[in-house]
DNA sequence: GTCTATAACTAGATAGAC
DNA sequence: GTCTATCTAGTTATAGAC
């Protein structure tokens, strides 16, 4: 295993975790076992080593989601809202076989550079992966068209919430499920629960203001 | 104007805008035009400052929501969701009174807490003022009886989610949404459509799963 | 490519004069 | 209560030997 994959596995967990502002490069050098200089050499600066550790996530998610959505909206009948959203969902899981706990680790990144880093990661991926976003706003479009853009966008940051906060706190919720409940959860568990919720938030009746 | 008010102040604006770890000690007693020891002398540490910033929030909207809530509990006819989440509306706008953009920055603020230092704030909000979930539970309860525990539960973190980062990054949505659609808009107009997607969210059929 | 050593800087916290 | 000065420990980043 190469010194770069050692520090992108390393960062990816701890990011994930900690966030990035919380997450030294003495912490990942550390934990992947490598010299603390190894991270510059290979990545330039934390910056660009949090870019590679999104990229690694996107360019397999991103053409496999965009597909998706296309293909749905290919079909005679309008897709409805719980159908555009369950396309997230093999795209989604697909990512723990490419990487152990995959999933779980890109949503809770995704959550840590919407809060951490003044927007930088909204800025990287709104202009570095458009088609997902184009592709999502055409599928939801279809399955509502009664809704105009702007809400649209509204819904979509909302659904954006939803989800991302809930993943960057998925291991403190499904502990307290856990507990609580005394039923065994995981990733893909929360991901069915968010569905009909995020559905029905963004299908709601359109209110005059 | 005290010293102590000076730094709650700032350290207010600052937490809000940069998150609790991307604010130093020093940008707050710079901004506050006070020294950087008097933090540690009126407050103790950068923690406790943190708490106090929530607290002089939380003494003023908790009471007022748990009011609201319980008040709508009490009438003969089980209240609707869009009555539950719009009980949140004067209590959460009141702070505009207390204290200039109070609504905004507390909601902001909130929304670090959440993502920021592991759950801390989660740990502090639950144990300190448990009487505004306890009601919101309540609330949610008697107007959507078939929901379980869990399923509430559930819901409810994915309504946390929804608001708090919405609200964290308000500010960007704001002018997106002035820039992209031409309209004035603000903190009460984003808080008025966020209640129909929640409570059309928590409102959603029961999927089994 | 990988290492040591270190530069250059920032963090939170505190002792002690006033 | 407020100040200066300083401590300790942390940060990213880099120069230069191997």
């Amino acid at each position: 295993m190469s010194t770069k994959t050692k520090i992108l596995d390393a960062a990816e967990q701890l990011f994930a975790v900690r966030g990035f502002n919380g997450t030294s490069l003495r912490e990942i050098t550390s934990q992947a076992e490598v010299n603390l200089a190894a991270v510059n050499y290979h990545f330039g600066s934390k910056k660009e080593l949090i870019k590679a550790v999104m990229s690694r996530f996107l360019d397999v998610l991103s053409p496999r989601l965009t597909l998706a959505l296309v293909k749905l909206c290919e079909d005679e009948t309008p897709p409805n809202l719980v159908e555009v959203f369950s396309s997230f969902v093999e795209p989604l899981l697909h990512l723990n076989e490419v990487k152990e706990n995959g999933t779980s680790n890109f949503l809770q990144l995704l959550g840590r550079g919407y809060t951490d880093s003044q927007g930088f990661l909204r800025w990287f991926l709104t202009t570095t992966y458009p088609e997902v976003i184009s592709s999502f706003v055409n599928a939801v479009q279809k399955a509502y068209p009664e809704l105009t853009r702007e809400e649209i966008f509204w819904r979509l940051h909302f659904t954006m919430g939803t989800v991302v906060f809930t993943m960057s706190s998925s291991d403190a919720l499904i502990d307290i499920a856990v507990n609580d409940f005394d039923k065994q959860t995981d990733i893909s568990d929360v991901i069915k629960r968010v569905i009909p919720y995020v559905a029905a938030g963004v299908g709601a009746p359109i209110n005059k203001i």
